[in-house]
DNA sequence: TGATTATCAACAAGTCATGCTAGCTAACAG
DNA sequence: CTGTTAGCTAGCATGACTTGTTGATAATCA
């Protein structure tokens, strides 16, 4: 993801305004790898900013997922995620804990075999499942 | 998945009871690779069976889910997709008409680079999108 | 300043999935 | 064959997540 700065350049370009609200989220989710819902980034966006709306969150993260700043993540558990990170990367995931980490695969593009014929492949989501360090360490 | 047969005997050695609808949707499911949603399973049962309830579709395919006769998807476009198929495979999605196909990947385990440390992978899921043949042909 | 756009609040809707009830029916054990 | 139990259906409700709408207010930016 661009920084604040350059998210404020861009929205001004494209015509949006430079609010408040939205600035609060760019640097909410500048560098943030936590991998955050919407709720989640609502939360922390309330205390520093009472009042603003549930709805004003959803709707700036959407705007960054269309202009590609911010990426779309759908992990199956319910809400849909969000990730500054655009790279081309993959994830990983604690079954227990629910904890998300970037990783990077370097195998690809992948092989697979099947009973597919011409299929043009775009694009490659990979997600490993487990248990991560800290939740083993819990456990045992 | 194991055939219908099969299941009548595991259902029954199991204490549930093998009724009609049950069986219905076993022999649907059976050799299906239409990944269908509860809903579409639903559909194709009524047509068959008239009165069938949709209720009793996401109950079986439940219990189903749960001895681990069918693999439960989740591609993030809605609904839930389910899989008699239960080898270790993954998919291949076309994004333009949704249909989906198993793939078998021969590189795994596969490896990845990233900021995490001792965490202990337990399954992998792998989703290619692209264009399908079909689709591909139609557009040009 | 003035036009446009964003925001907020409140409410609604939609999708997917599941829970609950009540009454009827059917499966299975003995 | 019969009683017990489980499953089925219909209908209604809920819940999570997300988006749409409306109308009033406020802020941005040219």
């Amino acid at each position: 993801m661009k920084t604040p700065e350059e998210l404020v350049a861009r929205f001004r370009k494209q015509g949006y305004k430079v609010t408040p609200q939205r600035q609060l989220i760019f640097r909410l989710l500048n560098g943030n790898t936590a991998h955050p819902t919407a709720e989640t980034l609502y939360e922390v966006a309330a205390q520093q900013m009472p009042g603003i709306s549930l709805r004003t969150v959803y709707q700036t993260l959407s705007e960054l997922s269309a202009m590609g700043e911010v990426q779309h993540i759908d992990l199956g558990s319910g809400a849909v995620r969000f990730d500054p990170n655009v790279d081309d990367h993959h994830h990983l995931v604690c079954s227990t804990c629910g904890v998300v980490h970037d990783v990077y695969v370097n195998q690809t593009p992948l092989h697979f075999e099947g009973d597919v014929e011409g299929f043009a492949v775009h694009s490659t989501r990979i997600v490993f499942s487990g248990e991560c360090a800290r939740c083993a360490h819990l456990s045992a």
